[in-house]
Order: C-alpha cells, then structure tokens, then sequence
RNA sequence: GGAGGAGUGGCAGAGCGGUUGAAUGCACUGGUCUUGAAAACCAGCAUAGGCGAGAGUCUAUCGGGGGUUCGAAUCCCUCCUCCUCCGCCA
C-alpha cells in the first residue's frame, strides 16, 4: 500500500495516477478519504496522548508518596487517575477502529503508474515494447498443439491428473517430466549466473507473509488455504522469496539483494474455464523459477531492466519468438509501478502466451513488508521491491513443443540438449 | 501427540510490581591520543507515531494478543516460537 505521507505530499498525482487506471469521480473521493481518516486518527492520538502522559505522571507520583507513607494522599491520586479508565478505553478504541478503517482504504488504493505506463483499459490496450517482426514461425496444416503432441509422445496425461487430482493438475511423465526439470535446472542456472541468490523456501506460507506481499486480502480466493493450520499454499515463489526480508533493516551496503528460487505455484483459478485454458495454458498446479530484487530506490528501474535482459536472454536461448508488452493502465497489477509482460508465440494455437512478468512495486509492497534501509543520512527509507518470473514452465513446454515439431520428433534448443539428457524427443 | 523449561536492545546478559526505554559487557559510529594502527579514554548508538519552525517533548513497544493494577519487562490468561525428555515417523 501507498504511503499516506505520499499521498498526503503528492494528491494531485495519485489522482493523476488512478485516472491512468481509469477511474473516474466518485471513485477518486478514496484520496481524500484517506486523507481524512488520517486526520482523525492523529487528532484521536493527540487527546489520548494527553490523558495518557497525565496520567502516567501522577502514577509516578503515587510511588513516590507510598514510599513516604503518605497513604491518603495516594489514595486521591489514585482516584482521580481512576476516574480518567473510561475515557482512555474510549479513545483507544475509538483509535483502533480509525487505524481499521485507514488500513482499508489505503489498500483499497493502487500503485501509482511510472509515467511510461500507457493508458487503456484492457489487454488489447497493452503496448507492445518490443516486436518480433513478422517471420513468426508457420508450421503449415498439420501442425499440433502441445496436447496433442504430449499424448503423441506420452510427455504428459491429463486424465491421470484428473484421476488422481482433478482438472488442471496435469501428470508429467517420462521424457516430458524430464524435459521439465531439464528446464528448471537450466533456468535456475541462468539466475546463478546473474548473481541471484537460490532459495528453496517453504511451499506453504503462513497469513503474515500472504499479507505482507499482497496475497491477501485481495486474492484470498485465488489461494489455496489448509484451514486446518491456517497456512496458504504458495502462488508463486515471491511470497516467500520476498518476506526473508519483511521487518528487516537492511544497510545500505546491502543492495542489490537478488533472490530466486524454484517453487511448484498453486493457483485455484476459480472461474475459469474454456479454451483459453486448454492443455497446459492455465493449470492449478504448475514450475516456476522466480527472480526478486531489493534494491534502493534510485536504482530500481536500472534492476528493471537488468530483469528485463535476464528473461530476455532466458527466450533467446531457448530461441522461441517472443515480444514484450508494457501494460496499459488498465491491465496493470493493482501493487505495480510498471510491468511488462513476456509472450511467446504458440505456432500450432497460432496465440501469444504470456510466460513472465517483470514488475517494480517500487515502495508499495515495501510498506507493508516493512522492508527499510538505513543510507548515508542515517534516516531509514523504504527500498524498492522488484519481481519476475524468469520462466514459468507450462507454456514455455508449450510452445517449445509446438514450434519444434517435426517428422521426426520434437527438435531440442541447443541451450537445453545436455539439461534434458535428450536432442529430440522422439 | 504427552511432560517440563525458556523467550529482554545487533549479540551476550541483568532486572522479576514503582522516576527502567531498560544495568553491564561485546559489537558498531564519531572524537581525543598516535607518524599510522592497536590499546586507553570520552561521547553516541532501537522502532513507530503525536505535537512543535526548531531545540525538543509526549505516547506506544522487553515473542504476539488480552487482562489485573493508580502503576507491569516484572502478576494472570491465551497463542506462537525455541530447548530438554518420552512417544510416533519420512
């Protein structure tokens, strides 16, 4: 969430910024909602401060006059100290009810879009960034899609996931398990390589660490929660990949701090079905190798792009066609500044599907990690979170089968040959 | 899962109802001394929030939450975590 200093500073470019993301009159009164609930609660801190501080003072007062035995004098202080019980509880709740409701609302404001940010409002609105040109590969007539060609070379079987599971929780099997973990090992790898530290945190995550990063209260549908102990089963490795760093203080010296890690996502996907979610185009359960940096705030559009590159040579080596797309105003994640997403080209669906997103939430995920630093003036500040998924596998098997089809088999990328133990599935 | 013990500042560790936001040591930062360093000495060193132009001052925080009390790090309840023993187990 925004800060309410920010807000308070910087009104007219919030408001400027939830225009961006379309929103329009009433619901722009939220700012000075904010603003207003703020004020109320520093007021209320200002009165209860006072009795509080009063209060305190002939507390200490007392001590002094039971240890000279002036029993009676105590006595009347007491009472008056007594007398002020009521209103403290009044204030205090009062107090924690205004604090409620600024939390509310101040989660009910998004990001502030980077002024690169496009306006629109849906996905068709997004601006493509970079473009592949128009050689996209054409694989003819008799060109499969990914399910088809899974079942032709036994690389995955979604009945068995239903069986065992239910829809969307696709069963990987022989050399498709293997071009799988193939995958995560070499984009695992490639983040090494980058100087990302690897983390294989836990898949379940307790409700702190889904708040801290946003999961909840937004997407608590989106989740899937083992009620019994209260713990939610991951979306994507951020959230425990980021909160290593909730509550900390970190030096300066620090930045960049580079974390990633491979982790299973589970997503419940509720209310989507159809042929967009075809084979391996929207699961419950799918890999994803995951990339986060801390860094300070004037450097994090630098590590934008550093993320940027990293993805981009991650598609390049796998020699897929891919473009990028800043994201409209519209289509923006609620948390980010700025995002762009990576699609790959399906030649046998004849679609671009979206396979990273590399955002900077620049302080507002930060705010409520609680993720600071200490710089030069001594002062803490909050840093800069960014995130990307570099790559989430699915629909990276996807198109790598669709677009590598052959007569013989499918055509491995040289970059991954000695990962998968294999050059052609065949 | 059962029984017992414990959680205090970056770390170690006092305090166990009254001016204690918290002794002391270590670490860290600045200074004095020194050609330089070390040692020694002096000073500083938590977070969040309110009020204030500022100096500053007030409030809250001793694992989390709640309670008792004029007053709680200290007493009570509850949850969490860690340690020891027993049981179970990949």
């Amino acid at each position: 969430m925004l800060q309410v200093n920010f807000i308070r500073d910087n009104k007219e470019q919030v408001l400027a910024g939830l225009q961006t993301r379309n929103y329009k009159g009433e619901q722009l009164a939220i700012v000075d909602k904010v603003l207003a609930l703020d004020d109320q609660r520093k007021s209320t801190q200002t009165k209860l401060d006072s009795i509080l501080a009063a209060n305190n003072k002939i507390s200490k007062e007392i001590g002094g006059l039971y240890k000279q035995g002036k029993r009676e004098e105590a006595e009347v202080l007491k009472a008056q100290v007594e007398s002020q019980k009521g209103k403290v509880k009044e204030l205090e709740e009062e107090m924690r009810q205004v604090k409620a409701q600024l939390t509310d609302a101040l989660l009910d404001i998004p990001n502030v879009p980077h002024p690169n940010v496009p306006p629109g409002n849906t996905d068709e609105d997004n601006e493509v960034f970079q473009d592949w040109g128009n050689d996209l590969p054409d694989m003819g007539e008799g060109a499969q899609p990914h399910w088809e060609l899974g079942k032709k070379y036994n690389l995955f079987d979604f009945e068995l996931g239903v069986k065992i599971a239910g829809a969307g929780f696709p069963l990987f099997r022989g050399k498709g398990a293997r071009l799988q973990r193939g995958l995560i090992n070499f984009f695992l790898d490639e983040a090494h390589k980058a100087g990302y530290e690897e983390f294989m945190p836990p898949l379940l995550v307790n409700e702190d660490s889904a708040r801290a990063t946003g999961q909840l209260p937004d997407k608590e549908g989106q989740m899937y929660h083992a009620t019994k102990d209260n713990l939610y089963l991951i979306p994507t490795a951020e959230v425990p990949v980021t909160n290593v760093c909730r509550d900390v203080i970190l030096n300066e010296k620090d930045f960049p701090i580079k974390m990633t890690g491979h982790t299973p996502c589970f997503r419940r996907e509720a209310g989507s079905y159809g042929k967009e979610v075809k084979g391996l185009n929207r699961v419950h359960q799918f890999e994803k190798v995951e990339i986060v940096q801390i860094v300070h705030p004037e450097k994090s559009y630098e590590a934008l792009q550093e993320m940027l590159n990293h993805v981009e040579g991650l598609l390049q080596q796998l020699e897929l066609p891919y473009r990028i797309l800043t994201l409209c105003g519209g289509d923006l994640g609620f948390t980010s500044a700025l995002t762009y997403d990576f699609e790959v080209y399906s030649a046998a669906q004849k679609r671009w599907l979206e396979v990273s997103s590399v955002s900077n939430f620049e302080t507002y995920q930060s705010n409520r990690l609680k993720v600071r630093f200490k710089g030069g003036d001594k002062k803490t500040q909050l840093a800069h979170t960014l995130n990307g998924s570099a790559l989430a596998l699915p629909r990276i098997i996807a198109a790598l089968l669709e677009n590598n089809q052959t007569a013989e088999g499918i055509r491995l990328p040289k970059a991954i040959q000695s990962y998968v133990g294999m050059e052609i599935i065949s």
